[in-house]
DNA sequence: GACAATTGCCAAAACGTTTTCGTTAGCTAT
DNA sequence: ATAGCTAACGAAAACGTTTTGGCAATTGTC
């Protein structure tokens, strides 16, 4: 009567015992050395041996467990990913892409991608944990602060990663960035001489490098395009959902003399489109970086916005990419910048937009 | 001259030596069973001794290799998620929405989740790879359709899972879900009741189930509310994303009697209602299920949308607290339903909407 | 036919923990 | 003083691999 309730559940069924290197030995009559040099390609097992072990192996599903592996390897074949988990931000279209691409990456390199939240301001005790518990072997960051703490730590403790985005130390580090700085330097250059000579910029957060490389590079276009400094007007979403583009555009048309916004993605400037509709009559030259959303935004956008695109999946391959050549082939760090398309609507004059660009002050 | 080029990126540091529990214990004289020990809350060794053993342990820097635990505790404290690679399945907001929630619940329960994309049809091969080879004490499945061989194989395989979504063999594991059924029968009789005659239903992919529970509920409504089973559409999205959602309702509008669209996704109702803009004049009576993109799609509703809530993110939550459940307790796999709650438009006669179900025939 | 080289295999150590089963020293009770 | 108890600690086995270093048999060389 006592296991009378639920019994249709059939009970918890012992898990099968993994089959071992020492079980396929008694099998085969070989020792366990052999076993695993065999399954390894070592070049010291005969043929036939090696073929008898691979088809017993597959016939007695035996797999080597990867914890001892890992603990005589010293190598895990994980790569690390901490989120940070401040309240909602986690659904970002951003991080969704990248994390697509990371993890087809991962699955061709033969990683496994280990993920854990982290409080916001916990993080570093996080990566402390991964680095001394042994559990990765190296991390990816995403969206770098100037100075982030979490490329101090890493240098630090002289584990391998790779950052998506940059900061000072970019010599020091592996990274993958798109050219943030190019992209929005041509964009206003371009617009300014398209003959606009009020311009709205609604960025991103700009404690993010990304955001504050691309406020910085719209200043000097306009800089550059001769016109005074009061022509550009930056506004700041701290948060990429939302109705942040929205409210924003709205901010951006209460100034009469605006005819061009620029969004710092398309997410955002798709909820322009349905602003700029409302208040409509007004002739607004809209532009974006396209890096989120694709198959959703191009169904959505309209066709009325210029965009670069630039692929955030594909970033997201390159980041595993680079952290196998580090951790498998032991290469140096090394930086990439992912490449990026420019989508014009064909009224707009783009001559110029080859123009090699100013250097020596991003 | 070799080592010329790029010599600023001052090498890769050799990676400090992880100290480990014979470094702890030769610091403080003591056995490493006493470290261990002492570490691990054991009644067996002094009080002096564990505050010596915690706080050199803190000096150090030490942390257990967790490869280590894991070989000889037989227990990995990870959760494996094997996420389907359909193309461009992956940004399905569905999948990250139930994913923070998972990364959150990880969290608290003190699970790492490790993740893996698999080529569609390939699945099973990574689930049996991460049971054979040890890295994950349970999985956690999304999106179940009928027979799911992924339930298939882990029942065989008697290791702990939890699904998110059902199907026949529920009374076999454990799994979280919303009630689909109960929700857009609900959701059908309250329309009928209101004097629709003619509705369409916007479903997603009836390969998973809880589409097929949906249009059956949708169905059973209708034939219950007295209407002739062609009174309803049934239009299928085989992906959440995309242009489907404005498609399909150009679709439904193709029938001038339709008076009411029910959706099966918030992200296509936001479509969906761009359509009906379009094609305005038209009094359509709008409702949809809202279960991702909660605070995108909330500035986005327009308020025009009678929605039933249920969040994906609690669900998350609860797939990993069952499973620690099971891994950490012991307790027996069991189901769970996830809360919803109404949200209709005040036009909308809501009274019969609490009466109980017909049974017996989901 | 002797010697060297090659081929194919294995014993044992190592990786860093946890856990089982002692052992020792100090008490208490007799 | 001795037996029994308890409190605090340690030696060694075990977890399942990879790798080092060797050994025996076979082959090749003159």
């Amino acid at each position: 009567m006592t296991s009378g309730r639920g019994a249709r559940g059939r009970g918890r069924i012992a898990p099968a015992p993994a089959v071992t290197i020492k079980d396929m030995a008694a099998e085969l009559g070989l020792s366990i050395t052999t076993i695993s040099r065999a399954l390894n390609g070592y070049s010291d097992v005969g043929e036939q041996t090696r073929e008898r072990v691979i088809a017993t192996a597959e016939k007695m599903g035996y797999r080597p467990n990867r914890n001892a592996q890992r603990l005589v390897m010293q190598r895990t074949h994980n790569i690390g990913w901490v989120q940070p988990d401040n309240e909602r931000k986690f659904l970002d279209p951003h991080f969704v892409e990248v994390m697509a691409g990371v993890l087809r990456g991962a699955r061709a390199a033969q990683y496994d991608v280990v993920m854990t939240s982290a409080a916001s301001g916990g993080e570093l005790a996080t990566y402390d944990r991964y680095v001394k518990d042994r559990s990765v072997d190296g991390f990816i960051i995403d969206l770098p602060a100037d100075d982030d703490p979490r490329i101090t730590y890493l240098l630090e403790a002289g584990r391998p990663f790779v950052v998506h985005g940059r900061e000072e130390r970019a010599d020091q580090y592996a990274w993958v960035d798109v050219d943030n700085y190019d992209c929005f330097y041509r964009l206003f250059r371009l617009l300014v001489a398209n003959g606009h000579k009020r311009l709205a910029f609604i960025n991103g957060d700009e404690r993010f490098n990304y955001a504050l490389y691309r406020a910085r590079a719209a200043r000097h276009a306009i800089a550059d395009g001769g016109l005074p400094a009061g022509a550009l007007t930056v506004l700041n979403s701290d948060h990429p959902m939302g109705d942040a583009g929205y409210r924003l555009t709205e901010r951006a048309l209460e100034d009469a003399a605006v005819s061009a916004i620029v969004y710092s993605s398309s997410l955002m400037a798709v909820e322009g489109q349905a602003a700029l509709q409302r208040a409509d009559g007004r002739d607004i030259a809209l532009a974006s970086m396209d890096d989120s959303l694709h198959y959703l935004d191009l169904g959505r956008l309209d066709g009325r916005v210029s965009f670069v695109r630039s692929s955030l999946h594909d970033a997201g391959v390159a980041l595993i990419e680079e952290l196998a050549r580090q951790c498998d082939r032991g290469e140096r760090p090394r930086g990439t910048l992912v490449p990026m398309t420019f989508h014009l609507l064909p009224e707009l004059d783009a001559s110029g937009l080859d123009a090699p660009l100013p250097m020596g002050r991003r």
